[in-house]
DNA sequence: TGAAAGATTCGCT
DNA sequence: GCGAATCTTTCAG
């Protein structure tokens, strides 16, 4: 298969977020991504797909990795607002987070899982299924198919293109609120979003009708 | 130095 | 729907 450059009928339509056009609000930074177009290069391949589901993890929270203060692990997510922390859950699946808040203080937002929209190819390879819907559903999933790893942890936000955010100034979408999944201190707050309907959403059916 | 928990996924029943 | 796999980080002794 050839190399997926970037493709320009795609890219035609996406205009770049700036870092400094992010909101540094944990919660608003969460909902603001929603509907928003990933971007990952990589040399080889151009893949893009269109964010469904976030999780925001703001300062105080117990359920966040930040909890216990700073540490060589989770350094990054006490990092300016829009650098990126990648770790692993349950010695198998990579996440993919992006620091929420001013230089010093924790927080962050998890991308839970987006619509593949180009690299499909390369996704399905990756994932061994073709299955569109299963190719970045599931934090673990999506890191898995846009090849999310532990280099790209502490990056600046858009630093060498390797990971950047984009607007295809599509139609809105209709942002639903629900508690967050599989977590167990802070399990009452409604600090998760996602497209309400759409079927590349992960979670509990319940939770997405609410 | 050892033990336990964890922002999950996949396969099997 | 349920339980195992898997491994890093963190906390206790």
């Amino acid at each position: 298969m050839r190399a997926t450059p970037r493709d320009a009928a795609t890219s035609e339509h996406l205009h770049p977020i700036h870092r400094a056009d992010l909101p540094s609000g944990t919660i608003a930074l969460a909902r603001f991504l929603i509907g928003k177009v990933l971007v990952r290069e990589d040399g080889a391949s151009f893949l893009t797909g269109r964010i469904v589901e976030t999780e925001a993890y703001p300062p105080g929270d117990d359920a966040a990795h930040h909890r216990s203060g700073r540490t060589a692990r989770n350094a990054s997510l006490f990092l300016a607002h829009g650098h990126v922390y990648v770790y692993r859950a349950y010695g198998t699946a990579m996440m993919l987070n992006v620091s929420s808040e001013a230089d010093g203080v924790g927080g962050g937002v998890l991308i839970r899982a987006a619509e593949p929209l180009s690299g499909i190819d390369v996704m399905r390879a990756r994932r061994g299924t073709d299955d569109i819907r299963r190719l970045a559903r599931g934090p673990g999933c999506l890191a898995q198919a846009f090849d999310i790893g532990f280099a790209l942890d502490g990056d600046a936000y858009g630093a060498g293109n390797a990971l950047w955010f984009a607007d295809d100034r599509s139609k809105p979408p209709r942002i639903a609120r629900s508690v967050r999944i599989g977590i167990t201190r802070n399990a009452d707050k409604p600090w998760r979003f996602f497209v309400r309907g759409s079927p590349f959403v992960s979670g509990p059916a319940k939770l997405n009708r609410a």
